[in-house]
DNA sequence: ACCGCTGTTCACCGGTCTTTCACGGGCCTT
DNA sequence: AAGGCCCGTGAAAGACCGGTGAACAGCGGT
């Protein structure tokens, strides 16, 4: 059911990060995060979702609480945030990918694409 | 409602596909594709279809909603957008097929894209 | 009071998405 | 052979969406 209140066995391991979310606690490799506290639900919210694509709505919804406005825009500050202190504490990896329309996706991908250049034509 | 293990009634294998029409997430051989909100859409029409052929005016008023204007393209440009994404992340198949006159077929097959040497016929 | 941190909002802009146009090739009919 | 229809494909224009820096106010600690 609702995995939300379990204080114990509630860690996440997402990639190289270690998520405590009933210790308000990040580990990225090893090293603590300093997150705020809208920084810090977001990304409990986005490593709760697994490998599914969460809606603005939904993130708003769940870290926010009450329904999102039309033309509040804080969800992108705080995802750009997030970025970069993740960014900082793990330059290789990617996390949180934007699909557009859709929603934000977390998951931890190398930060180098090779792009195969799709036999250009 | 728990986003991570939701909706497992939706969701659509076709191939190496994994299409999950709710989360608006399409995995091919478990990675994400980057589709739009017309790509996707055109994708779990023709995937819904099964392997029946979809007649261009089925499709329309099921993506795009309403009838199909003489002359409307929109169906060309998007069958295309989404065959480069499929090829580029499975170059082994092809999974749009053109019944032309009557429609698209959705089906993996593969494709015979390595190079025969000339002493077949 | 001052300072640093946090959360919100604004403004700008660059990239993405959608539609439309244009051209060309294949196939069928005449 | 010529023309017409259908579809593939590249490109362009405008709308739309999200990224990003900055300003501002609130708050707690010192």
């Amino acid at each position: 059911m609702e995995a939300a209140e379990r204080a114990y066995d509630d860690v996440l391991y997402v990639g190289a990060l270690e998520i405590r979310p009933s210790d308000g606690l990040v580990l990225a490799g090893g090293r603590a995060l300093n997150l705020s506290v809208r920084e810090f639900g977001l990304l409990v919210a986005l490593a709760r979702s697994g490998d599914g694509i969460v809606r603005r709505e939904d993130l708003y919804a769940r870290v926010w609480g009450g329904p999102l406005r039309g033309g509040d825009r804080s969800i992108d500050v705080y995802i750009h945030k997030l970025r970069v202190k993740l960014e900082e504490a793990l330059p290789d990896w990617r996390f949180i990918h934007t699909h557009v329309g859709f929603g934000y996706r977390f998951s931890p991908e190398p930060s180098h694409t090779f792009h195969i250049p799709a036999t250009g034509r």
